[in-house]
DNA sequence: CATGAATGAGTGTTCATTCAT
DNA sequence: CATGAATGAACACTCATTCAT
């Protein structure tokens, strides 16, 4: 998410409408394929759909991304990996202790990524992983890698700092990725599947996950206050 | 663990040959296409390679079942639903307390369904059910709806008894459902999506995640002995 | 171009129209694959027309050959490369002197091929084969070498008995092959590129060539006599 | 052996600034159209190359030649055509005997067209000449027929001067032209399709072809010296 | 009962041509 | 003059389903 270029400030005396359908044609198509391949999955989404969402002919969307698979791509760095270096950062300067990192890592991606489409596209990459071995492998290095990363180093931290227990991080990455996965599932796939629409309000059953998993992760004198007494309302 | 196979008991009022050959068709072709749809999804398998690897014709296949949608019906008949009057008559007859019951339940759930190829089905589902209404339907009756009351059944069960604190079920289903979800996930899609296989010991995840419902879900006086001291290595 | 095929005799007792089946429609594709790719090239050759011409629908065709490819594959094998073990035997068991096999050779070519529709897949290989280099690695190996291969060994029994001067085969093959290049795209190209239609009658163009090349070929001993005095009407 | 280019002379009286503008851009366009209609085909080359070749785009090219079929006429026009009215003049003012001239024309047509790019274009012209009727009838009336009419021309003065026996010269024209035609493609597709790249000598081969025509076409008294005693090496 | 030949609608991608800037 | 964004028709290939044998 760079800031828009600094080509503006040179663009001031051109007519806007030229210098905004360079930014605006690839964000479009972007935004359309992103909802189209989160409701039908990544082979079922023809191209030509996305191209007419986004108010352009089929042969425009090959003007800017090559193939469905590129367009793909694009969608998942423009949603997920470009995030990755932000919270890099955030993670490198952050200075509270680490049970509260865990928390703020958690409810930053429900507002940045789970509430928005974008939680769409690890369930899509669920099912069309096996069928598309170049967008599994590309999810791999792209997403998956640095995500693990990310949550490892957060684990790391806590247990250098004491704050955590000695523990196998490859292991407690998919602890930490569960809640996660199962709200974005719950979002795209399992309360349209559920006849009876229970709410589930995402930020208290985040709560409760990480509750949970403190009690897992933590030494007992680091162990935070539970926000909720318990889980179930 | 598991039981003796039915079918033995079954099969015996039942005229040798001819009955053989009606079992014995659709019974490899439902074995292969339970192994095609969990590896590729509905969509991309195609009728054709199910029948081979069946060892039969394409048109022998449309003699059995009349679309590749009813193909997927009975295969998910064959491997889920059909397992829950088992599940529902183990319930009305079982007399332990609760908390003990829905260990049995999850565990039972591991043997029969989740280390096995059926667990492939709601993976596959998660994705195909926006693209197939029909589907999505179907298995909303006879998958979804069935199973969530089980578990409601069973989490009311632990209120009546006291064993449980008053709760929303509709809610607390989720709670079940999400260790066994993730599990189902992480064998069919996860671990073929991360680049380090760290192995995760699926006993070993139901039990930690028990512990966990465990100290949402019941009254402090018959909180159970958890098995593990923490869920971590 | 091997005999039917043995089956034949326990066929005898089968519908007929079943076991012609089998045979008719590759062939009916076939033929009609070398007329369009005859008159319109490779590229310009739409599969759908193939099928239609042969009076099968599309998805039939690509029952029969994987690709446009391989029934462009299937076409020449069919008219030219299959022919070349049937030559390279009569040249094995021909007595004669090598002028009248050499004779013989370019009268046979042009009743087999050059007077068929085959003779068009050289004029078409000479510009696609640029575009596609698996066609034209194909035809290379398929066609153009066992031909010359052919060609050169005439000219070496020419040399070793004798009868033809020593000369560089493999320059010798050209002016061996112009004189079949220019009979073919004559048929295919020029004449309809011409307006004044003259008759080009091909057995006296082939004598009259013949004739020429003897007189650089042949020892003065055995200059065939010339079969017309000069071959200008 | 080629004159002076004639350009220089042509240039003087035009204004340099506004002509050479003219000039340049469709100058390379034809160039990089050359080169790539003789590479690839009519129909497989892509105009947007030809324009990146010439270092345009491609909305400039539809500037200078309103579309594809019209840039391909103004190649042809630029090498072939358009050195008609040069060679008629030529044979005009020809004053030897007709052996010759004809011996003159053949090399002639080598040094200008066979030996350069432009000799491509008869090759290319034998395939797509079926799907482009329109470019068809453009290079029968812009190239087929008056270079036809040239070589008629000499072969009828030939035996209007009594040293060519009586003929039908519309048969002539194809033995005049064969040579031609065979070292055209030799040098734009047998070359590139036969593994062993014997070399051919344009020279030598025409000296040959020239000598076997006059073997044909001469009277036995004014038959000329043969350049080489045979054609083979 | 079993086969497999036949179908045809559907999809990703290309490219000559247009036109607003 | 020059650009390059936009178009849409065209084409190879797939696959669920049917049906004559």
């Amino acid at each position: 998410m760079p800031d828009s270029p600094p080509q503006d400030t040179r663009t001031s005396d051109r007519p806007i409408r030229r210098s905004r359908r360079k930014e605006a044609r690839p964000g479009e198509l972007l935004a359309a394929a992103l909802d189209l391949f989160v409701e039908k999955g990544f082979a079922a989404t023809r191209v030509e759909e996305v191209a007419q969402r986004a108010g352009v002919s089929k042969g425009t969307l090959f003007l800017y991304f090559p193939s469905k698979l590129e367009l793909f791509k694009a969608v998942v760095r423009e949603n997920i990996s470009g995030r990755f270096a932000e919270w890099n950062d955030k993670f490198d300067r952050f200075e509270g202790n680490t049970p509260d990192m865990l928390r703020y890592c958690l409810f930053g991606w429900w507002e940045r990524i789970g509430s928005t489409q974008a939680s769409g596209i690890p369930k899509l990459m669920m099912s069309e992983a096996q069928n598309f071995p170049e967008l599994a492998s590309f999810y791999q290095h792209e997403v998956m890698q640095p995500g693990n990363t990310l949550i490892k180093r957060i684990l790391q931290r806590g247990m250098d700092r004491g704050e955590f227990r000695p523990m196998d991080v490859s292991y407690g990455v998919y602890l930490v990725l569960a809640p996660m996965l199962f709200l974005a599932l719950w979002k795209h796939s399992l309360n349209t599947c559920c006849d009876d629409h229970a709410q589930l309000d995402p930020h208290r059953y985040l709560s409760a996950q990480l509750d949970m998993l403190m009690h897992g992760f933590c030494q007992p004198t680091t162990l935070p206050t539970p926000t909720l007494e318990h889980p179930l309302p």
